[in-house]
DNA sequence: AATGAATGAGTCTTCATTCAT
DNA sequence: GATGAATGAAGACTCATTCAT
């Protein structure tokens, strides 16, 4: 039980250090966030951070892994509740945009710091996006086959282009510039998608809550 | 005369400076090159660079900006040779998939190392690029006035996808993944877009030189 | 009876900790070793290592303290087991040959370590040194005394130089650069001894089991 | 011109940071000294010290080398200012123990400091100890070819134990427990040194100046 | 104009030691 | 008695920038 208890604390502390490195990260970038900072705002010492975390490298790296399994988990929970493959595909997209819409650092950390922080984060950071381009690939793949949309669809070329539509308003919606919802944005570039692969959009689409 | 020797010298030796630049920059990232590494590349002292440059983030900002009037040297050329608003879009997105594709250390500074080098970078970047979706919004509003692509797209969002989608292809071929050329990948990008816009493919584009 | 159980499982420790330190002081000298490794090695926390030792220059002392009883206890067996007072000179001084040549991790830490891990350390491996120094003159003293060496012999001089021709046969020993016995080495060092003084080498000397 | 003002003024700064280093290493230990108060008692700022030495490590390096040339010269001179065998190893001892006599700095750094301080160090210091054994071993052996010294005297084990009992007075001074002079201890040895080898000792050495 | 020696603020990281449980 | 999470002081090293020459 004591035990119990002083592994509860160290796991709570744990998460507040990775709370702290997300806020500091996203504030000042890769290179310009401290160490120091990052204890500092997670209420421990410098010592503490390296007890839990063998390094600010490491530490950060963490911090990916652990957005990449919730981002994941989103998409393959939105994946699982649309029916048809193009639907699904559809679902993917929306719930990466609306994930890192919610998460405004962890999109900065993502999209802008990690890919510029040096080769083992623009790696990883990469591995990432192939992943999810990957997945919108394999299910236009299969919508191609069951005739949803165009035979001449090149679905490997279409996958990235979509995603990179997605990732460019997202970052045009990083930068404020438009302070429309990522979710209206989406409405309007939903139906270019659908016509971009010579498939009728989904009547009503209402998935937007 | 002694003078415009002595400038003439001076650009070669600035021009030297960019170059090495460049070269460093791109291998390293922005953190990780030193201004030393870029002196000796040079072929100049650390104290010669600073003649020339304020600093070292003067130095990348010089070198963005110089990329910036070289691309949009190509995409205003490319864009005044098409006839159609239409055309003239696509003929701006090639030119810029074009321009990188023939500098891939450009590519990276310009997509992978400013974005995360800091804000002040990161601003810059974004504003380029709004630059170029700007460009792509208005010819594309040209052509739905014209008629020429569907009435319902909104073309900022349109604009803004399309930049995206080029943008992702860079991407994926920065990391090698697709070894195959540029040029082949906007050739099934190419039917995409124009479908997404409502609009029919050009007959047979021949723009690839 | 609990108690003597809780107490002989006490020292129990303590011995595994000051072995595990012997172990590590050895390998990676006292400012490479960390107590982490020591208390790893001894199988029990940091803190249980500072319930027995106060710190980890305590714990080196205490091995010091430990390994100069060793040796004393075995030069006095060696001294007593000799009649006359140069033999006994010579038997103390193989019986040093002979324990640091059993125990190389102590004679690391005696003859390498320690007197570089700071003026503590210094001070105390000196003491110990000067302490059989003054033994050896002494028994030379005596010897003297009693007409077995030479009356212009220095004793506090040839006790020193015998006692630094031991430690530098040991030191070369210590670097494997003479993989032969250190008894051997003393066999050939002996006469020398002898000579040196004036005395005449004991006939067939076996003392060398 | 200028380039050579510089140039001096940088071998200065770099003999004053070498003299620094002397002081701090022979009074902390290479442990304990810290680069800060190197470059400080150089008067010099930290950056300073490390353009002119790659790190601490390299510092007391060099300290070392430097040291071994100013040794191996004095040692030099002293054996070819001497005529035979003998009289040449005798000189190279008592060169060394004079070289050190009068640093007792750089003393402490060679015997005390640079063995504990790591094994590089250790080997390095080793290595130059080897080097004046193996001179002293020559000078030895010729002299037994000769016919000065016993035939029956192994040449390698009196080198290393006389060099280990110079070795030892020299320690024993470096504790300060005697305040008499190196060159008077030296003198109470050499009898010890010559009559072990079975050889005459010298009338009346004079070689002290 | 150019050089390169010098500066010094800032960083990550280590580790002996403490202490709540 | 034991544990191991937490502390914090200290240290080596980097590098953009400056400036005497």
């Amino acid at each position: 039980m004591t035990e119990q208890l002083q592994q509860a604390r160290a796991l709570r502390r744990r998460d507040r250090i990775l709370d702290a490195a997300l806020d500091v990260f996203a504030a000042r970038g890769y290179h310009e966030a401290s160490v120091e900072e990052i204890a500092a705002r997670a209420e421990t010492s410098k010592g503490g951070l390296y007890f839990h975390f063998p390094g600010k490298q490491a530490l950060f790296l963490a911090l990916l892994e652990w957005a990449h399994r919730e981002l994941r988990r989103r998409v393959d929970t939105a994946v699982a509740s649309a029916n048809d493959p193009l639907a699904r595909a559809d679902a993917a997209l929306q719930a990466v945009l609306r994930a890192f819409g919610r998460h405004r650092r962890l999109a900065r950390i993502f999209l802008v710091d990690a890919p510029g922080a040096g080769p083992e984060f623009h790696e990883r950071v990469l591995r990432i996006q192939e992943e999810f381009i990957e997945l919108v690939r394999e299910l236009l793949e299969a919508a191609k086959q069951r005739g949803e949309i165009e035979k001449d669809v090149e679905t490997a070329v279409a996958a990235r282009a979509w995603f990179g539509a997605v990732h460019s308003v997202l970052h045009g919606w990083l930068l404020a510039r438009s302070p429309r919802s990522l979710d209206l944005a989406y409405e309007a570039l939903r139906p270019l998608i659908y016509r971009s692969l010579g498939a009728a959009p989904p009547r009503n689409e209402d998935g937007a809550r």
